[in-house]
DNA sequence: ATTACTAAAAGACGAGTAA
DNA sequence: TTTACTCGTCTTTTAGTAA
């Protein structure tokens, strides 16, 4: 263990003051034996004895001991700590640019947007529902391990219908699209409707030939940001 | 270590979680090298290795390793397991009957209170700001010492003013008071302006006698609330 | 530069026990 | 019942090292 000088309490042991704090040691002094602590904590009285102890000596709490039990309130300092402690995880879920990234190499395509952007009953829609004129060929990319479960997380936010239709005899399934930002160009991610596309291949539409304007080749990283709401 | 049967992270890995998440980590792939992530938590590289390792085992982060590195993302499992944390705090600070509680013993006054009680200038001031018609005789109590650091938080509270007068080329200092109950029972904690009275002890006017009303004698223990704001 | 293994050192844990 | 000590064990940590 380093001297944490002064910086920071333990993990464990603000683990323990969040506990007295839900039981109400912020408001005024609690009875707390260690062994109801210990069983909150998932930990044996003798330990939950040592951290109230460690607790005390850093001035986190005050104790009342009797033979019977033990009373225990929250100090000034231990409360700031608990504040510190509840800022970063209100920086963690109320701020933040609210902007997913996503992170994967350029491939080949698969053949099947270059297809889609052809066509006219789907540009038109392109056009239309998400502000694109599409540049005729698609940009597809291959996810990153870590970027595919953020592409999971994105399935909540509000993706575009682009309608199926049918044209002499011919049917062509429906698809929803997303807008997003590839190094800064616009552009949107276009999902087909039914077609189980591997979960690590994103297919990026965009008014820009993006290859020729990044300067890109076949196995090149690339990030993409998608707004959040 | 107990094995946790599925019911909580280790406070230590959570607070790695966390690391993660404020470096963006909920966003998309965040670069974190076991020496940065080290650095920010206060342990070893090879520890923050082994976090990591810990935290994709337990489905919480998904991982891309390279030679140079690792990108890191946050699973949906993590971010659950982060917003159970914030709740936690969020209970903590935001909901609460935003009491103060105190505990103490009876003890016999130190006679300046009920020497306060007898004196006109100050009744009407009791009865006109504090609402309180005062018993002559004063209630003093000793705080046990988890209840002394609560007082100390009461500082911040909106005490009422006393005012000192001159009465007959007598001068009566001035004081404060903030109303309370006292088991159930209206009244006010009143703290001379100058005088310097110990930390541990109280004393408080009430409209009702609460020795005879509560039945208590001296050393009896007595719960009081303070509403906060 | 990384990550993560192995092995020695440090530290935490809970059983037993006293007050 | 409590709290908290000692003590033996076991876990965690870090240093060293390999890939």
């Amino acid at each position: 263990m380093l001297t944490n000088y002064g910086c920071m309490v333990v993990a464990e042991d603000l683990q323990c003051l969040k506990s007295i704090a839900l039981m109400g040691g912020r408001d005024g002094p609690v009875s707390i034996s260690t062994q109801k602590l210990g069983a909150e904590l998932g930990i044996s009285p003798q330990t939950a004895s040592r951290r109230l102890i460690s607790l005390e000596g850093q001035g986190l709490i005050t104790r009342t001991i009797r033979p019977d039990g033990q009373f225990v309130t929250i100090t000034g300092t231990g409360e700031e700590e608990l504040r510190t402690e509840y800022a970063s995880y209100q920086r963690i879920f109320e701020e933040g640019e609210r902007m997913y990234r996503l992170e994967g190499e350029l491939i080949s395509g698969l053949g099947e947007g270059r297809y889609y952007v052809s066509i006219e009953g789907y540009v038109n829609q392109f056009r239309e529902r998400l502000g694109i004129d599409p540049f005729p060929g698609t940009f597809n990319i291959r996810l990153i391990p870590a970027s595919v479960e953020t592409r999971r997380k994105m399935a909540g936010l509000d993706w575009i219908a682009i309608d199926g239709f049918t044209d002499h005899d011919r049917t062509f399934g429906g698809a929803k699209g997303l807008r997003c930002t590839i190094e800064g160009y616009d552009g949107a991610i276009i999902v087909p409707g039914r077609s189980h596309y591997p979960d690590d291949i994103i297919e990026i539409i965009s008014g820009t030939g993006l290859r020729t304007a990044l300067d890109l080749k076949d196995g090149d990283m690339v990030k993409i940001e998608v707004k959040r709401e």
